[in-house]
DNA sequence: ATGTATTTCCTACAAATGTAGGAATTGCAA
DNA sequence: TTGCAATTCCTACATTTGTAGGAAATACAT
């Protein structure tokens, strides 16, 4: 017998609130996933500055907050994202222009390159996403 | 006699850290200047839940972040900007960008235009900014 | 079996942020 | 001139974030 009605089973839960720095660690991961504790601290030593220790408390807290499950291989945990990284990303997009543009992105772009000046093949390739999405 | 070399001699102030809710009432003041505390108060209170002491408490904090200044005018403050909105939004986009997309600009475009559909005239309205900025 | 190097577990702590409350002051109405 | 309503001044407090340190556990080498 078929079910009615009730369309949506599970609550979409809502995403963990991804801080600045926490936000270096779920690129890694999203990247390469499982990935083990050292590892992280390996992909990450060259282009920040942070002791192992810092990285270990972002990687608990990212557990915590439901961004990553671990599981333990031999004594190390292994890592990986619970949250779709192109869903957070485009959270973090809306919180953004949210919170600076009023939620409109034309504004962004508009300010964005009036600062910026990009290469013409930079703007080639804007205009190319945007032909991409011709209707 | 001209000056050498010296050519900035401001050093620039690194601009304050906004958080937030204090880009809620920054947006109002940059709209509206001078205007006073209970301007701003009004202004938000039928968008936002505040209580006028957290308006109260933002404005102090945005003196104290050297963002605003002020002058008494009978009892009330006067607000304003000390520092430039479009300067602001451009650190804030950068610094999104930067967390989000490792400063890439075109990364972001795609994704968010993969997620949200926009009409035929919005994107029209992407590509006439990009147009503008042709070489 | 045991020491050791590695890794996790728990704790810490200052600054920033969201969200106000109460006390003090003061311009103005009566 | 005096009381009041409005406004500022100072304080508060729980969370989140950046940034770790020390203690405890444990896998593995010898």
């Amino acid at each position: 017998m078929p079910r009615l009605i009730k369309t949506r089973t599970k609550p979409v839960p809502p995403l963990p609130q991804i801080s600045d720095a926490e936000w270096t660690v779920m690129k890694i991961i999203w990247q390469q996933s499982p990935i083990s504790t050292s590892q992280v601290v390996q992909a990450l030593e060259n282009r920040i500055h942070w002791k192992p220790k810092t990285i270990h408390t972002l990687l608990s807290r990212l557990v915590q907050k439901g961004a990553l499950t671990f599981e333990k291989q031999g004594r190390e945990y292994l890592f990986r994202p619970l949250v779709d990284a192109r869903h957070c990303v485009h959270e973090a997009s809306r919180s953004f222009l949210n919170r600076v543009f009023d939620g409109e992105l034309a504004p962004f772009l508009a300010g964005f390159l009036e600062r910026e000046k990009l290469s013409r093949a930079e703007i080639a390739e804007l205009r190319r996403i945007l032909d991409g999405k011709q209707s």
